[in-house]
Order: structure tokens, then sequence, then C-alpha cells
DNA sequence: CTATCTAGTAAGAGTAACTGTCATAAGGTT
DNA sequence: AACCTTATGACAGTTACTCTTACTAGATAG
């Protein structure tokens, strides 16, 4: 039995590893030349070297191979991190700065693939709603930390809920062709805009 | 070759009324007793006594039985009469009062069957987004109406992202078994507390 | 009232996303 | 070297859909 801190570098983790990001890329790559539903499991099995039941174990729907967000945990950590005094989405605003503003061109431009993937293929947009959940959630835990109140207080959770909607509201407001950083603009004004109370 | 206004009340367009009606219940009733996933497409069709391909001729996708909103349109309506002069968010809260508060027991029991349903079951809670989507886009163009600006008025797109947030938060804090009228109260003491502004 | 046209329906074949099982082989452990 | 764990592939099965074709009952024209 090994020790309960694993070194977690072995070759079987490594193959690992190599295995899902060639089946994410090849994915990623099939879906941009052919399109998201013209793009079978097996294909993307195939050009991968694996077999589809591998596919399947690596990522539990086709789905999946588009929908993780490598930059959430980033972005999460960098609101915990601002000073505990600012209004809580005047901290989420300049935590989206700080990791957003300063990301390489090349990552903004996965990104922005990924998401208009996601924007065009009604399958993967749906899935999104779950994600604005969580997203609800963490937010909602962490406001209620900043402000010293319980996550489920009903003035948590609408501060919470306004924000992501907000999110939401410019996420369809931003077409396919969005430039990431009008997006991040134009997000920007709307949450300053909430903050401000909503004045009409 | 007929009129251009049809009478629409055939023979034909009666059966075609009566075997959607037929197919939508059966499925329901399917849906309750062994859940929305054990129950096959097929079984529907066997229950209502047609083909499957009759089935998804009525309905595009096994979702679509339980999705249709058949309250949208009324509450729609209840909400552009409220008098000009209210604040957009203090209408909604009015017309969703003089719409939900007046429906009879019957009504209100079936629509809370049907929205656990989709709470529960992940392919048709995925689908909610759009639908929150939709209503988003209604009720900008509506305020935008109200206050005399575009509907792409980023102030107008911004009130109506932070209203759709707060139902979606709304939607998701309550729990499974929630009774409606709970979840009316609730809603509506989010949107008060938004209408001010967010105070903390 | 009959011939004809239209449209709802069933049947059946086909596709693709999964799901589950089992045997094998390669990685890691003692 | 013997053993255990785990990634993998092969394969069979299920189910939501799609498409084509043929039939039939309802509506219309003469």
């Amino acid at each position: 039995m090994p020790d309960d801190d694993r070194p977690a570098t072995g070759l079987r983790e490594r193959k690992k590893a190599r295995t899902k990001a060639a089946i994410q890329q090849h994915a990623m790559r099939l879906f941009s030349e052919q399109g998201y539903q013209a793009t079978t499991v097996e294909q993307i099995a195939a050009a991968a070297e694996v077999s589809p039941s591998t596919f399947f174990r690596y990522f539990p729907t086709k789905e999946d191979v588009v929908l993780y967000d490598a930059l959430d945990p980033v972005l999460l950590e960098a609101f915990r991190a601002q000073p505990a005094e600012l209004h809580p989405i005047k901290a989420l605003r300049e935590a989206m700065w700080s990791v957003l503003g300063e990301l390489p061109e090349g990552e903004l431009a996965v990104q922005s693939e990924r998401d208009t993937l996601i924007r065009a293929v009604p399958e993967l947009r749906a899935r999104m709603l779950d994600e604005f959940a969580k997203n609800l959630e963490l937010f909602a835990e962490i406001v209620a930390d900043r402000v010293g109140r319980r996550p489920d207080d009903p003035a948590v959770r609408t501060v919470a809920g306004a924000v992501i909607g907000v999110g939401i509201s410019a996420w369809y407001t931003a077409g396919p062709g969005a430039e990431p950083r009008d997006f991040l603009a134009a997000l920007d004004a709307s949450l300053a805009h909430l903050e401000a109370g909503l004045p009409l």
C-alpha cells in the first residue's frame, strides 16, 4: 500500500495526461474542420489512435471534450485574493482584469474559439446553465464570506444571481465573432452598472 | 384551392390536437411512474397508440414533450398591461402576482410537477438556458419600450440580465419539493432587493 | 356522388451516442 | 520473480433520432 501523498509522476500518469490531451486536441481540430455534429466520436478516437471505449473513459460525453474551463480555478483564486474591504462586485471586476487582462494572445485565442463553438452548438450551450449555476454557488460562498453572512442568505444569493445574470446577458449579447477584449470590457461596464444599483 | 384563411376546425385538425394531447399526457404519466430516462419513446408511442415515427412528428425530441410553457404568453401580457410609470422590476412583480397568484390549485400543481421534472433531469434543465435567454430578450424589449431606449442599450440589457439572474438563482435555490407559493414569494423578495439597488 | 389530391401515419432500415462486460497486457509493488 | 492494479480494446446491446417509402383516411373539384 503506497503512502497517502502519491508522487503522481509515474509513467502511467504521464501517459494518461498525454492521451487525454491528444483526444482533446484532435477533437477540437476535427470540430473546427467539419463542425461539431458532423464529427463522430469514432472519428475522434481514430484520429487520436485510441478505441471509442477509451474516448468515453476520458470524457463521459462528447460534450465534455469542449466544456472544461481551465481558467475557472485561476479566476476564483484571484477573486479570493482581493482586499476584503472592496465591494464584492468591484472585487470581481478587479479579479477579472488581473487574470484575463494579462492572458497571452495565444491562450485568449484558444479560449475564444472554444467559446464560439459553445455559443454555436445548442447541446453545448445548454450545458452552460449548470456551469453558470456552479459559478453562482461559488460566488455566493465567497460573497457570504466577505460580508460575514451565510451563503444561503437571500440577500447574498440575490447579489450572486444578479451578477451571474449580467454575465449571461453579456455572453448572449456578445455575438459569435466578438473579440474577447471587447466582451471583457462590456461585461465590466455592466457589472459597474449593477454595482451602482442599476440606475436608469 | 381553398381560401387563405382556413376555418381550422376540420375533423383533421381536431384529430391532430387530440393525438398531440394524448402523447403528452401518456408521456407525463409514464415519466412520473418510471422516471424520465427509464421511459422510452417507444413506450410512450405504444401507450398513446401511435408509431414512434408519429411521436417524432409531433415532438422533435423527447425533451419537447415537457418543455413548452403555456403560461409564458399570459405573463407577458400581464407585464405589458402594467402602468407605464412603474419601475420595470416593480411592474414585473405586479404582473407575477396578478397571474400566478390567481392561478387555480390544479393548474399550479401541474405546473409544479412539470417544474420538478425539469429541475431533476439534467437534459431538461439544460435546455432551460435558452428559455431564460428568450425571456431575457423579451424582458429587455419591454423595458426598453417603457424607459424609451433601444433594446440593445447596455443599461437596459444589464437590468434585464440581472432580473433573469435573480430568477435563475431563485429557481436553483428552491429545492425540488418547493411549494409554488413559497417560490413565488422568495422570487418576489429577491426582485424587491434588486429593485432597491442590492443593498448589503 | 365519384374521382382526385393532400396530408397524417406506419414500417423499416440506418446512424451515432452511449453502456456494460470481459479478456489482455502493461505498469507498479512486494 | 510473483502478484496485483489499471488502462485498454473488442464486442454486443440499447435508444434517440433520421430518412425513405408506401398506404390510407380526409378534404376538394367536377
